[in-house]
Formats: structure tokens, C-alpha cells, sequence
RNA sequence: GGCUGAGUGGCAGAGUGGUUAUGCAGCGGUUUGCAAAACCGUGUACCUCGGUUCAAUUCCGGGCUCAGCCUCCA
């Protein structure tokens, strides 16, 4: 029985879909101005794994992760860089479908994106001015009337005279009121706008997710996701705008997936401390970054470091190790004893940090049977195979994993040069020349190779 | 100031009202020409102060510390 934090209760609550044997899935993508960084590359993974997990489970899930390809930053950068938005966004989209491929992040069965949905959002933006939810300012912006949604805060825990008592920016003089928030801005000479019974101009941010996700998913529909800082205000406006505008309920689950943090602070664009995805794959495998974010509970903080990344390798390493020692053409069922475990780990809030623990377990188990080649060391390989499968791990074949160069690695053998420095190396063991034999393995450690001699032979694996 | 969430062994990171997380690192051993890999053994962790309880790291309350949201942000 699966259950799921709902951030709506605060609590995890068995979920239940909205159509038996269906779920659909809404989760706020990126900003596409800028290359991902490792708080991108988290809810890319994270949610990921869910819907892995859910199809896994035997569900019939509809993802939609959408595009937000036109705001205020887009426009900024592309003036900067004297290009147009389109030229702008379309060179960071196929950027970040380069980083999700790397990281083994499946495809969403759809990503919409603002800038082709405007019907649909001036669309939602009229139905909220019919039934007075919305008001044109005397500058020709839309805006949300927060004061005609009831509701309004339920999800961030706020209630709206505290969040004026807050106020801490300058008040625009065209609302009617400072928490009131804008569903489509004129144009300024020079912006990108497209027509609307208001105008030239462009949507608000909330707007387009409301618009597409209803649009996608229907007015009402299982799961929203994003990262937590999106709770407030973006995820609590889509709520006002969508209810609002519908008639109905939203979304059921709202999932909101913790931060990256270094030195224990927030990663963020604002902060300057983020580190992109591209940035670090020139250090680590792309699987060691996936491994890393799903080691933690995906609403923990998770923090980036160096050292725990390398922890990472290290781990994936030794499961890598224990598929690389099995029989590669093991087949059959995975062993119910552990898929009971490790789905009840997953349907307790996806807790891919304990799951994790049983592929550490199976590992040894594997490791403990001298015979690979016996009925028992193929099924506990099978298993684990299928939980790597599962969570998008362990797809690689072991050797080519455990050999694999990152691109900044400093050694600049080949495995041709490796293989004829192993050669050289037997045949000095054979002829019990030792010191030479140790001599090749140093020099070959310092290239930061390490050498393994087994009953089947020397193998190697880059460190 | 308001509202969230969190404080676990050297580090990372799950979890639980009384019994082993797991990984990395360390130490001892088996194995090895020596290593490596693997396996075995090894750690009296649960911020603090009260309360509830036969029993609390786990529940409740106060305190301290940290992070986040309240402004664009995944």
C-alpha cells in the first residue's frame, strides 16, 4: 500500500488515484535560460524515480513535466546575449535534455511548453475575469484577486493577514491589494507579447503551470510536484488560479522535494553557489550523481560535496563489483523475499535511501557464494539487476562502469596500453620477478589504475 | 517577527517505544608472492532540560542550534 507526504496535511496519506489503476503526474520543470545545476538535476531524478516506481507498481502514469520559456529572466538574457528568446530557449533545452539523458532520466510522457499554450492560458485568464477572480490594473496587467479565493494559503500554512503584516517589497499602487498577483503583464516596448482581449503582453509565471497542467491532465488530477520552493507563492497561486478558475479540485498530492545545499546552505542561482550538471560530469559518472541524490529521502536536504560524491562512487562501486563477479547471463525471477522489502521501502514515501540498503545486502550475499554460477547467485543477481532497474541504476555493464574514464581524469592510457602492461606483468609473475611485477602495478596505480589478480586472471578498473 | 522542517556513531544517511540499518573510512582476521577485490569480526550514536511510561534516541512540553519559505528560484 502506497503512501505519499502529502505537503497539503503535512502527513504521509495512502494514495489513493483519482481513476483506479491511473495516475497523473504535473510537476513544475525549469526555467530554461541557464544550464541545469545539481538542484535541477535533483527533481529531474527524483521525480523520475517516482514515475518509474508508480509504472513499476503496474500504474498507468501520464507525466508532464512542463517548460517555462518565456519570463522576465529569459527575456533579460537573451538581451544580453543579442539573441532572440526562441534562440535562447532552444539552446538550453537541448542542454538540459543532454544532462536528464546523462543522468538516465526518462523522457515525461509530455512537456508543454508556456510559449504554446497561450490560448489555453488567456483562455483560464478570461474565465477568472468572468467570475470575478481576477481584475485588469489600470496599467493594463491582469491580476489574481486574492481576497476572492477562501482557500488561499492552505497548502504553504499562511494566512493572508500575516502575509500582509510580512510585506517586505515596495507595493505596486495598480493592485488591489499587495498579495493580489499578476496573470498577464502588457508588454514594454521592445518584449516579446502576443495579443490578448487585454492587449499585447505575456503570462504571469503561475498561470501557464495551472493552464497546462488542467490542460494535460484535466481539471483534476492525482500528483503536483516541484522543488520546495515552489510551495510558496508559485504552487499556492496555481491553486487559487485553477480552482478558481474550474470549479473544481486540483491537484490530490502535492510532493515537494528538499534542497541541495552546500556548506549548509540553499544551492541557488541568486547565492552564486550552484554547481551545474555539465560541471561536475567532468569529474564523476553520470550514474555516481544519480546514486548520490537517490541515497537520501528525496524531501531531506541533500549536500553537495566533493567527499560525498567520492562516498558515492564508492558505494556504486562495490555493487558494480558484485554484478561484474556474477554470471552475466543469470535469468529468472527476482526473489520475492527482497521484492517485498524493497517495495515496502518504496511505498512508504518512496524511501530510496532504505531501498538502497537492500541492494548493499543483496550485493554481499552475492559476493558470499563461491559457486556464480549456481541457481542461488543467479537469482540474487536477477533481483538485484531488477531493483537497479527499478530506481535507473545498475544499467551499465560492470566492467565498462567500473573501467570507465571521466573526462578530466589525468591518465591517458588506453586499455590497449593498460592490457600490454598487464601482460608484462604475468609474465614477470610467472617468472616470479616480483619486484618488476610490483613495479608495473605502481606505476600503472599512479595512472590511477588499480589491478586485481584473480583465479581468472588479471582484471583492472580505474579508481 | 510569522510559518515549515531538521538536529543520529569519525563522515554520509535510514529507522524504531524495549532486539543489526546501510554505506564510506578505521582496526583485527581469512585470502594473496605482496596487493587488490571479497568475506568474517569489531563501534555501548541518537542536541539539551523536563514530562508521560515498567521502559524513550523514538511520544509530549520548554530551551538551544541549523536550514528553508514569507522576494525570482528546483
Amino acid at each position: 500500500m502506497l503512501k505519499i507526504h502529502n505537503s497539503l496535511s503535512g502527513q504521509k496519506e495512502v494514495f489513493t488515484p483519482i481513476e483506479p489503476g491511473k495516475v497523473s503526474m504535473y510537476v513544475c520543470g525549469m526555467t530554461v535560460y541557464d544550464f541545469c545545476h545539481i538542484g535541477h538535476a535533483r527533481v529531474m531524478v527524483v521525480f523520475d524515480m517516482i514515475a518509474r516506481y508508480l509504472r513499476n507498481s503496474g500504474l498507468n502514469v501520464s507525466y508532464v513535466r512542463n517548460i517555462t520559456d518565456i519570463d522576465d529572466k529569459i527575456i533579460a538574457r537573451a538581451n544580453e546575449n543579442d539573441e532572440t528568446i526562441s534562440e535562447l530557449t532552444e539552446r538550453f533545452i537541448v542542454a538540459m535534455n543532454e544532462d536528464s539523458d546523462a543522468l538516465r532520466v526518462l523522457s515525461p510522457d509530455n512537456e508543454p511548453k508556456a510559449t504554446q499554450h497561450m490560448p489555453q492560458i488567456i483562455e483560464m485568464i478570461s474565465t477568472l475575469i468572468d467570475k470575478n477572480h481576477a481584475y485588469v490594473g489600470s496599467n493594463n496587467d491582469v491580476y489574481f484577486d486574492v481576497s476572492s479565493f477562501e482557500n488561499y494559503g492552505r497548502l504553504s500554512g499562511k494566512n493572508t493577514d500575516e502575509l500582509r503584516a510580512g510585506e517586505r517589497v515596495a507595493v505596486q499602487q495598480e493592485k488591489d491589494d499587495p498579495l493580489d498577483f499578476v496573470l498577464w503583464k502588457a508588454a514594454k516596448p521592445d518584449e516579446p507579447s502576443w495579443a490578448s482581449p487585454w492587449g499585447e503582453g505575456r503570462p504571469g509565471w503561475h498561470i501557464e503551470c495551472s493552464a497546462m497542467s488542467t490542460h494535460c491532465l484535466g481539471n483534476h488530477f492525482d500528483i503536483h510536484g516541484g522543488g520546495q520552493d515552489l510551495q510558496f507563492p508559485h504552487h499556492e497561486n496555481e491553486i487559487a488560479q485553477s480552482v478558481c478558475s474550474t470549479g473544481e479540485a486540483f491537484a490530490n498530492v502535492w510532493m515537494h522535494n528538499g534542497f541541495v545545499r552546500v556548506d549548509e546552505e540553499k544551492m541557488s542561482k541568486s547565492l552564486g553557489n550552484f554547481f551545474t550538471v555539465r560541471e561536475v560530469l567532468q569529474k564523476f559518472q553520470p550514474e555516481v550523481i544519480r546514486f548520490f541524490i537517490l541515497s537520501s529521502h528525496y524531501r531531506s536536504p541533500l549536500n553537495y560535496s566533493i567527499d560525498n560524491l567520492e562516498e558515492a562512487k564508492s558505494a556504486l562501486n562495490g555493487l558494480y563489483t558484485a554484478l561484474r563477479d556474477a554470471p552475466a547471463d543469470a535469468s529468472g525471477e527476482p526473489l520475492k523475499k527482497y521484492v517485498d522489502e524493497f517495495n515496502a521501502c518504496m511505498d512508504d514515501d518512496f524511501n530510496t535511501a532504505k531501498a538502497i540498503s537492500l541492494l548493499h545486502e543483496l550485493a554481499r550475499d552475492l559476493n558470499k557464494k563461491s559457486d556464480k554460477s549456481s541457481k542461488e547467485a543467479a537469482e540474487l543477481t536477477v533481483t538485484l539487476r531488477y531493483f537497479g532497474t527499478v530506481l535507473g541504476l545498475l544499467q551499465d555493464e560492470p566492467q565498462k562502469f567500473l573501467q570507465a574514464k571521466s573526462d578530466a581524469s589525468t591518465d591517458d592510457l588506453d586499455e590497449v596500453a593498460i592490457q600490454n602492461f598487464i601482460d608484462e606483468r604475468v609474465a614477470a609473475k610467472t617468472n616470479k620477478n616480483y619486484e618488476k611485477a610490483d613495479q608495473i602495478r605502481d606505476h600503472l596505480a599512479s595512472q590511477g589504475i588499480s589491478l586485481e589478480d584473480t583465479p581468472q586472471g588479471t582484471i583492472w578498473r580505474r579508481n
